[in-house]
RNA sequence: GCCUGCUUAGCUCAGCUGGAUAGAGCAACUGCCUUCUAAGCAGUGGGUCAGAGGUUCGAAUCCUCUAGCGGGUACCA
């Protein structure tokens, strides 16, 4: 909004002058307080255009920028920057339309658009472990940030509940030795089972072709395959969903694959019909001109479908029941050319709507961090999350809260950690997992944001009870900085700024796809607040109406970081 | 082979469509708790942005090449 402002006016003085193009137009938070609020180097673009030197076009566009009352000084730099410097008084007004903005400042889109978010996605009978975080975490803060843009934001969990491995599952279960209390510790038992007959396989390849047996039966919904299947499913989402709420993730719908059984022949049936696809050896394949990617399968010899038969159907279920404007999948980068190739082909095949693919890099493991499903030394994420409270827990071991507060605060701050860890990060980057990181409860931190809230509530209550009569709804912002103003009024000005681009930093996150730019805010926001904690304790303040500012800038501060911290699905604390 | 991604401080990472002196956290070191919560604040040290060319007023960012590491590449998802 701040920087609206700014556009806006400088895109005026921008088209009083001949020949210029504003569509080019950035403005830019300054680098450094001594040139000013924000800057812009329209005029260093402009010179070849304009045939001119940088500084004279600076200079031209600063005089007219001079009369704007939204200023209180424009200069210009070498070699053409524009420095601008915003008038108080514009902060103030700006400050208080945030604090009465239900979206807190947040820009709403005009358009109702649904956009699908695909996310977590895990598969049946295989445990959630700490590598499905990123697809969850992701998805899901994605899913809030565009919510809070206006957007009619849905998310699905694509769950992996079809395909070769239940026939091998249903054998196993079938003739290997398992506890017959099937409910109990479930999902880690068909795991078992699964692995066991991996093992076995390897020795004797005759079984998978009982696996395959055991499959066919279950495509022609056999019992009492059918029904073994299905409760292998509700285990499994029984077991997800336990891990989801303490998470705090939702979804709108859970679609799984097998959800599009009954539409992948027609899919087959529109690719031939369209002449996109060939017989090859058997199986249906999608070529591309000019070889742009590598053959795409969609039906193998045997007639079954493949991931990229059951996603083209998911496009267009999408498309005709969703009236989908737009369908982002969270995936890791490996799935790359498979997203590219069934893109292309929706494409080909009338696909009228956006897709996007946010991909996020792999999960590694350092020294120490051992990662193999087959030796059996995964970190659930259950016993991550478990660790990360535990770890929170004896930090406030000894404080005075009763037993109960301190589990909440470790929850909240266990589970805060370890989503900020990994969405604090730029998504398409690896990461590498070590406890130490993944524990972390300082520094740049999900404590560290959280900390900042609870400090900024222990004002607020200290402050209602210090000063009973003050009445906080007549209370005004009245920053009143000036130029080389002492140090107090600084941290209090840049932190006022600070709050200010709040909404542009949750368009920029939405943009790119980049919940780590949100998180990157509001540690820059907590890091200033911290300052502005340290030098101006606001109930020391003596002037009664600046004591009244002072208090109103902490608790939008404080509305703020609740804000983003629930885009980032991350809980606060009113003390911690 | 072909396609594709990555390489920034001792470690883990930011760095927006090119902009002023490349930033954080951890680790190390120095101060600050009778004052709104020290999960904090203030400060110090630490860099050939993998290397070489190019594009231009200006490059960690864009282009080309080289090196190292990773991922993908027809019946898995």
């Amino acid at each position: 909004m701040i920087l609206d402002l700014i556009h806006n006016e400088v895109k005026k003085a921008l088209t009083q002058i001949e020949n210029t193009d504003s569509s080019k137009l950035d403005i830019v938070v300054a680098t450094n307080n001594k040139f000013g609020d924000f800057q812009t180097n329209v005029a260093l673009q402009h010179a070849k255009i304009l045939r001119k030197k940088p500084l004279d076009i600076a200079q031209d566009i600063a005089d007219r920028l001079q009369s704007s009352p939204l200023f209180s000084k424009v200069e210009i730099a070498n070699p053409g920057f524009i420095n601008i410097s915003i008038d108080t008084q514009t902060i103030n007004s700006l400050l208080t339309d945030m604090s009465s903005c239900q979206y807190n400042g947040i820009s709403q889109t005009k358009s109702n658009e649904t956009i699908i978010i695909d996310y977590s996605s895990p598969n049946v009978a295989k445990t959630m472990h700490v590598a499905h975080l990123r697809s969850t975490i992701i998805g899901d803060a994605l899913k809030r940030i565009y919510k809070a843009c206006g957007y009619n934001a849905l998310g699905d969990n694509h769950i992996g509940d079809w395909g070769t491995q239940f026939g091998k599952i249903l054998y196993a279960y079938k003739n290997f030795e398992h506890p017959t209390d099937i409910e109990k510790d479930s999902v880690a038992m068909l795991e078992k089972i699964y692995q066991e007959f991996t093992q076995k396989a390897e020795e004797d390849s005759t079984l998978d072709d009982y696996a395959r047996q055991e499959l066919v039966s279950l495509q022609k919904k056999e019992e009492p395959n059918y029904s073994l299947w299905k409760k292998f499913i509700s285990i499994s989402l029984k077991e997800f969903h336990r891990v989801y709420k303490r998470l705090d993730i939702t979804f709108d719908m859970e679609n799984g694959e097998s959800f599009y059984n009954d539409n992948l022949q027609g899919i087959i049936d529109q690719l031939q019909s369209k002449k996109l696809c060939q017989e090859s050896k058997g199986a249906q394949v999608v070529f591309f001109e000019d070889d742009k990617y590598p053959p795409c399968l969609v039906q193998k010899n045997d007639g079954s479908f493949l991931y990229a038969t059951t996603d083209l159907a998911t496009v267009f279920h999408r498309q005709n029941k969703l009236n989908a404007n737009k369908a982002i999948y969270v995936t890791d980068n490996r799935q790359k050319l498979h997203f590219q190739q069934f893109f292309h082909i929706s494409e080909l095949m009338g696909k009228d709507y956006e897709l996007e693919h946010v991909m996020f890099g792999l999960m590694k493991f350092g020294e120490g961090t051992v990662m193999s499903t087959r030796k059996g030394a995964v970190i659930s994420l259950q016993f991550l999350l478990d660790e990360a409270e535990k770890r929170a827990f004896d930090v406030i071991l000894d404080r005075d809260y009763s037993e109960e507060e301190k589990k909440e605060i470790a929850r909240v701050v266990g589970i805060g950690a370890i989503k900020y860890q990994d969405l604090s990060q730029n998504p398409m980057t690896d990461i590498t997992f070590t406890w130490e990181k993944a524990l972390n409860l300082e520094g740049n931190s999900a404590p560290y944001l959280q900390y900042a809230y609870a400090r900024a509530q222990s004002i607020h209550r200290k402050f209602v009870e210090t000063f009973p009569d003050h009445d906080l709804k007549s209370s005004k912002y009245c920053i009143d900085f000036v130029d080389g103003g002492s140090s107090k009024e600084t941290i209090e000005k840049e932190l006022a700024l600070h709050i200010l681009m709040y909404g542009h930093a949750v368009h920029h996150a939405k943009n790119q796809n980049k919940p780590n730019l949100i998180a990157d805010y509001l540690y820059q926001l907590s890091s200033k607040f911290s300052s502005f904690y340290n030098q101006v304790p606001i109930l020391k303040e003596e002037s009664q109406s600046k004591r009244g500012s002072l208090i109103l800038l902490s608790d939008l501060c404080a509305k703020t970081l609740k804000d983003g911290l629930n885009l980032l699905g991350i809980e606060t604390l009113e003390r911690m």
